[in-house]
DNA sequence: CCCTGATTCGC
DNA sequence: GCGAATCAGG
């Protein structure tokens, strides 16, 4: 329970993680405090997994989404207790007709949302049927449905976003 | 300097 | 086998 090992549960998300095109640190600090990038950089160059040009781009779409990981273990809660700047006037746009085009599922994944696609994401990364929205972009990154969603201000129940990626 | 992955090397 | 240290590169 002490050591920093190496798990079959672990070793499964590393690869899965790392085939996805996730960087070292990511998946060290997605996996938890006690695996380093080291670690994860250690484990991969044993496993002889090799990065592949698609990877690459995988990894340029991430990196343009700026997509971090929580910096300790996932959690659900975050996403609940999410601070979100005060804000004075302007509260988060939240078209009620938006709410009611809510898309359903994925229709893109990392490999081939282009630009001008939602990227919200539905599922969790680096399990079976992760994938994004990839409907026309509204506002930002997202369609109009998402971006209420994304760009609200106020923090939104742990609940909704759950429903919304599908897994509620 | 920040980051990246690759490789080495002591444990 | 493990991971920190170190390497070369962007």
């Amino acid at each position: 329970m002490t050591s920093p090992i190496w798990t079959p549960e672990r070793t499964r998300q590393l690869m899965t993680l790392w085939k996805e095109g996730r960087t070292a640190a990511w998946i060290a600090r997605a996996l938890g405090p006690g695996v380093s990038r080291c670690a994860v950089l250690g484990k991969v160059y044993r496993l002889g997994l090799a990065r592949g040009p698609e990877a690459r781009r995988v990894r340029t779409v991430l990196t343009s989404l700026q997509t971090k990981p929580p910096r300790k273990a996932v959690s659900i809660d975050r996403l609940a207790s999410r601070p979100c700047a005060a804000s004075k006037s302007k509260a988060g746009v939240a078209p009620s007709a938006a709410a009611t085009e809510t898309p359903s599922g994925p229709t893109a994944t990392v490999l081939s949302v282009g630009f001008g696609q939602c990227r919200w994401p539905y599922g969790v990364p680096g399990e079976a049927g992760f994938g994004l929205c990839g409907r026309s972009v509204a506002r930002g990154a997202f369609c109009a449905a998402h971006a209420a969603v994304g760009y609200q201000k106020r923090p939104i129940s742990a609940e909704s976003l759950l429903r919304m990626a599908g897994l509620g």
